[in-house]
DNA sequence: CAAATAAGTGTAATAATATAACAAAAATTA
DNA sequence: TAATTTTTGTTATATTATTACACTTATTTG
C-alpha cells in the first residue's frame, strides 16, 4: 500500500512537498517532451500550496489575484487538462475539484479518503482494493479500464478531536446531574 | 456478490423491472411515511423506463415533453433528492446522471460498472470490495462514513462486438495483402 | 370540523462548473 | 527564415445545480 495519509493530515515540512512535487513535473515534462509552460507551472504550484483539493473557480480566482490580471476559465481548464494528462494531477468527481499526485512516477489506482470536517484529502494506492475490484468485475463479465474510488468519512486528527469533543460533552452533562 | 449485471446489459422484460422497481418504491415510501407525490413517481418512472443513467436536464425535457408544460429544475432536483434519501436511485459522481436503484431493499455499499461503449450501468455490491476499501482505509487511520466507487470499462456485449470488429479488421488486412 | 402547522410545488433568478470556437502569439521544426 | 505546431487570449455559451420566496395542498392538533 502507497500513501500520503501522513503528510496529509498532520503538520510538516510542506516547502518540502511543494518542490519535491515541482522538480518531479519537470522530469515528467521533459521526458514526455511536454511543455511546463508558466501558467501550467502556476497551477501545478497553486495546488501543492494548499494541499487541499481545488476547484477550477478558486484556481482562477487566485491566480488573477496573483497575476494582476484576470485570468480566465479555459486558460485554467487547459492547464488543469494538460496536469490531468501527465498525471500530475487528480480530479475528484465527488468534490468537482483538482488535487496534486504525491506520486505520480509509480503506476497507481488511484484511491482517495476525503475527510468530511477539514476536507484533507488522501492518496492510497492499494493493491488489494484494485484486485478486489476487478475480480468482481469480471465475474460480471465486465473489462476494467479506469476507476474512480472517492472514500469520504474522517482521518484520524478529526476522528480524535470529535471523540475529544463528545467526551466534553459527556462531562458536562455528568456534571449538571 | 450481488449484482445486476445480467439485466442491465443484456435484453428482458423491462416492463417486469419498471413494476417491482414502483412496487418496491411504494413500500419503502409508506414505511418511513415518505409520500411518493406523482411528480417524485413520474421522476422514478422515467429513471426506470430508460435503465441507463439520466442527466437532471434530461429529466426536466422529458417531464415537459410528457406533461405539456414547462417542468423547473428545481422541481425535478426536489425529486431526486427525496429518491435519493430514501436510496430508490442513485447519483453517479463521474456522469452528473442519476440511475434507479436494482435493490434497495439490500443494505449495500454501491460499485458501478459504467460501459463507455453503450452506457450501460450495473450496480454490484460486493463485500470483498467493501472490505479491502474499510480495512485499507483504517490502516491509514480513516474511519469510512460512504464511498463512490464508479468502474469505467466495457461490458460482455460490447466487448464481445470489439472484439468482432477487431477480426474483421484482422480479415481485411489479410485479404488485402 | 376548523385552525394551525407542515410538507410539497411553482417560479424567477442566479450560482457553480465546464466547453466551443476562433483569433493571435509564441515556440519548434524544416 | 518560412512553415508548422503548440500555446494562449478572448468572447460567448453550455451544463449542472441552488437560493429565495410565494403559494398550494396535505396532515396534525385543538
Amino acid at each position: 500500500m502507497i500513501s500520503n495519509s501522513t503528510t496529509a493530515y498532520q503538520q510538516h515540512d510542506h516547502h518540502r512537498c511543494l518542490k519535491a512535487a515541482l522538480a518531479q513535473a519537470k522530469n515528467r515534462c521533459s521526458a514526455r517532451k511536454a511543455r511546463l509552460t508558466p501558467i501550467r507551472e502556476s497551477v501545478l504550484h497553486l495546488l501543492w500550496q494548499s494541499h487541499r483539493p481545488l476547484g477550477a473557480y478558486k484556481i482562477i480566482e487566485q491566480l488573477s489575484a496573483a497575476s494582476g490580471k484576470r485570468v480566465l476559465p479555459p486558460t485554467v481548464y487547459r492547464a488543469l487538462d494538460f496536469l490531468l494528462e501527465l498525471g500530475l494531477i487528480h480530479r475528484l468527481a465527488t468534490l468537482n475539484a483538482y488535487i496534486g499526485c504525491p506520486f505520480p512516477d509509480s503506476v497507481h489506482s488511484d484511491y482517495f479518503l476525503l475527510c468530511r470536517e477539514c476536507g484533507s484529502v488522501a492518496e492510497c494506492s492499494a493493491e488489494n482494493v484494485n484486485k478486489a475490484i476487478v475480480s468482481t468485475a469480471e465475474r460480471a463479465g465486465f473489462l476494467v479500464e479506469s476507476q474512480t474510488v472517492e472514500i469520504l468519512g474522517l482521518c484520524t486528527p478529526c476522528r480524535e478531536k470529535n471523540q475529544a469533543a463528545h467526551n466534553d460533552v459527556a462531562i458536562q452533562q455528568e456534571a449538571g446531574e
